[in-house]
DNA sequence: GCCAACGTTGGC
DNA sequence: GCCAACGTTGGC
């Protein structure tokens, strides 16, 4: 059994999950979620409608307390824009039996449930997104960020970051707060209509 | 809206 | 158990 824990039990793998903070209809239900709408839950947020067995891998090795970063895809910018944390670890995800759901499947039944969900919740929100563009610059070859996952297995929606990857995505999203509100790419902010 | 990357499915 | 076809993700 795999484990993000160390004999302490310090976190050695953090955690990277998607989500599309623009509307998207699928079955008529717009599945859009934002760290704005994680920030305005009040208690635990789950994390439903993963259909990947690897990501559905990762999400059942969390631990309860873990941190991740929270990303938005079909964005702009896509990108890393805060902090989660894992309050409940992994249960089976019931929205996979419903077929009125957006990700229904079913191939998956109670008896033997493929799917499965933790419980999040919001911890911060950076200033600015570290956007892809940036991380991708980070990610040449001999740059710290090679090798991350998000870019070594981009389709995938739970991914793992390594301390390393963890410390330096935290350092880039430091100093774009630091370095003032003008210049730099992504000074989105809450600007959206 | 296009399309590349890549995981999954199913026929054999 | 191989592998071609297919479906999905997600950047652009």
């Amino acid at each position: 059994m795999l484990t993000n824990r160390d004999a302490n039990g310090a976190q050695e793998t953090f955690w990277l999950l998607k989500a599309e903070p623009l509307p998207r209809y699928e079955k008529g239900v717009n599945v859009a979620f934002s760290i704005d709408d994680l920030a305005a839950c009040t208690r635990p947020e789950p994390w439903t409608g993963v259909r990947n067995p690897q990501a559905r891998n990762n999400m059942q090795a969390m631990r309860h307390g873990d941190l991740g970063f929270f990303y938005h895809s079909n964005a702009k910018p896509s990108g890393i824009v805060g902090i989660l944390r894992v309050v409940e670890e992994a249960r089976v995800d019931e929205t996979a039996f419903d077929p009125q759901d957006p990700y229904y499947d079913a191939k998956s039944n109670r008896e033997k449930p493929k799917w499965y969900c933790v419980g999040v919740e919001f911890v911060r929100k950076f200033d600015k997104v570290v956007d892809l563009a940036t991380i991708k610059a980070h990610a040449a070859k001999g740059g710290s960020l090679e090798g991350m996952q998000l870019l070594t297995n981009g389709r995938l929606s739970v991914s793992r970051v390594r301390m390393d990857e963890w410390e330096y995505v935290l350092d880039l999203a430091k100093r774009q707060e630091s370095a003032g509100t003008e210049e730099d790419t992504g000074q989105e902010k809450d600007t959206v209509p």
